[in-house]
DNA sequence: AGAGTCTCCTGAACCGGTTCAGTAGAGATA
DNA sequence: TATCTCTACTGAACCGGTTCAGGAGACTCT
């Protein structure tokens, strides 16, 4: 069968004890002996069994994610896969794993936060979409659950945040519709209780009043497809019909982009789009998406590297990652009635 | 501190092991003392403890899910979010959790399910993509981890599979097509190494046949927008150009329709097309995607459950999930030159 | 030489459950 | 009454590690 650590200490001619030192670096044997114990536990081929070290270390060697989404949805958004893949990345090089839970309501995430705490399943957290007021917050300090953020949350938080700024990239788009000639350019946001949701619509709101425009249309939507639909159709029939729309993220501006056509109108010579997130399809789309890519993949090994370090004792730091910079293509254009220089 | 067990028996008056048979419904105590254990229990708020259940039970009560998949091409694919809310409706029933691993290679794939048995981080795992001639099953044989397969693979298994038909739906979409006077139906498949990127070419190729036409143009592509797109590059300046070509997927599928779009193409007047998976965005793309909606969230409730249903002790037998059916939009119409009636 | 110190190692407790062999006592049987 | 059987329970071993108190022996110091 498989063999234990006791195996190793009666090859050894040691005790239980002196393999585990000499195993895990502790001081406590000589170097002849330590030597000696590694050699013969590597003849046995032993391998320190997992749920043992954990019920004596009082560890899970794993990390929770925890995703509140409409599972329906979750499909839709191409944040999560890559984010997770990043986690993984980093994971793996420290023989952690990720338990993911799947979320479809308030009531249900923190119920599954609660559940890995109880259990014991995981020694710290990611928190993603962040809210304004985020109860996770407390819950989490309640449960003693260390924890990163994406991006630090308005009200206070114990938990080290690794950020990545989304106002640089909504605000070069702004500036770069606005060389292009635009005056009216709404925007189209996701729910102003996630901090990304509103600080991507204060992004917009700045960089007009910096531009010396009026804001403009604002409209209030979910991240989804369907509802970048409806903004669209209701910006579009405005008295105040803008010229450009910038979406907060791809899915709602390739919807709204095949709205706007389906109604006959050109994108970008009647509409100019730009969306957030450069997905794969962005670049493929009739024309190709003016977006701003976010880089899932870096943020979440980033963010599982903080949390390691965080349980690994080191202080609760920020972490600042590069701005994402917009990517211009072909769903942007000189707006309607302006000279083509 | 938390209550354990030894806490529940001092307060009851009995022994550890009175305690364990009462809290899991062994025989071994009358209903008096069961009843009066479980009372003092529920007071102290006893709750077991993972680790040590883990430890002497030798189970992990978790299930992995190895992904494989470039991780920059994982957010472009729908199927997985979904598929894994799927399994965690099921999961959290049963006081289980998920554990995922992403491999970007066929390497990481085999050292993933390797780390997952070593540490025995889960009980089982569930196969998805399965490949032709998949070396995953002698390797989950040769680990002794119980699985579940997303279809039957054509290699002999010994483990039950979820199977969902995607011949039906491929098949339904050629009729369709040649309802509308298609004569040339082109297919862009996934790579035929996987058993769906086989199955749906030969239902395409089948359902040609029966439809008393050949076979027409097949381009093996990979899931992707980048590969659509050039397969159907390839289709469109080929010899016989193909008036409606079906995609293995939406991804590529869109892909397909906007590059037709780019070069002027009408889409359904000149070219009709066809997706596979139904995601979110296939509704909202102009024109609107005719596609076989796949049901992840189904398919990975049911397999969760057969899973758990195995590790139980059930036998492994197949289930047969509902075929799903075409969904018809605007991205196909009448062949060109058809009349329209 | 005797006391003190240091290094190296042992044995046992511990983490918190499960499980098994064994026993006390009640009730049935002869 | 002696024997057998059955139920209800105990105590301890066990899962496989970690950790701590303490002891043996070598070495230093006076």
């Amino acid at each position: 069968m498989t063999v234990t650590i006791n195996d190793v200490a009666q090859a050894a001619g040691v005790s239980k004890g002196a393999v585990s030192y000499a195993l895990n670096g502790q001081p406590g044997v000589s170097d002849d002996t330590r030597e000696r114990i590694l050699r013969v536990a590597r003849e046995l081929g032993w391998k320190p069994n997992l749920r043992a070290k954990s019920l004596s270390s009082a560890k899970a060697f794993a990390v929770g994610l925890v995703v509140a989404r409409d599972p329906r949805l979750l499909g839709t958004d191409p944040f999560f896969p890559a984010f997770i893949a990043g986690i993984e990345t980093t994971l793996v090089e420290h023989e952690y794993v990720l338990v993911l839970t799947v979320a479809a309501s308030a009531d249900a995430e923190e119920l599954g936060y609660r559940k890995l705490a109880a259990d014991s399943r995981v020694d710290g957290v990611i928190l993603t979409d962040m809210r304004v007021d985020d109860s996770r917050i407390a819950l989490l300090k309640s449960l003693k659950i260390p924890a990163v953020t994406l991006n630090r949350p308005e009200t206070p938080s114990p938990f080290p945040a690794v950020c990545m700024d989304d106002t640089e990239g909504i605000a070069a788009a702004v500036e770069h519709l606005v060389s292009l000639g635009h005056t009216k350019i709404g925007h189209v946001g996701g729910p102003q209780s996630y901090i990304h949701g509103r600080s991507r619509r204060l992004a917009w709101q700045n960089a007009m009043s910096k531009a010396g425009l009026e804001a403009g249309s604002f409209i209030e939507a979910d991240f989804t497809a369907a509802g970048g639909l409806a903004a669209t159709a209701e910006l579009l029939r405005s008295a105040q019909r803008p010229t450009a729309i910038i979406y907060a993220n791809d899915l709602m501006a390739t919807a709204g982009q095949s709205y706007a056509q389906s109604l006959g109108l050109a994108v970008p010579g009647d509409l100019s789009i730009t969306g957030y997130d450069d997905t794969e399809l962005a670049r493929y789309l009739n024309p190709p998406l003016t977006t701003v890519p976010a880089d899932p993949l870096l943020w979440g090994r980033v963010a599982a590297q903080q949390l390691l370090s965080l349980l690994g004792g080191a202080p609760a730091e920020d972490i600042y990652l590069p701005s994402p910079k917009l990517v211009v293509r072909a769903s942007t254009g000189p707006a309607p009635g302006t000279p083509n220089n």
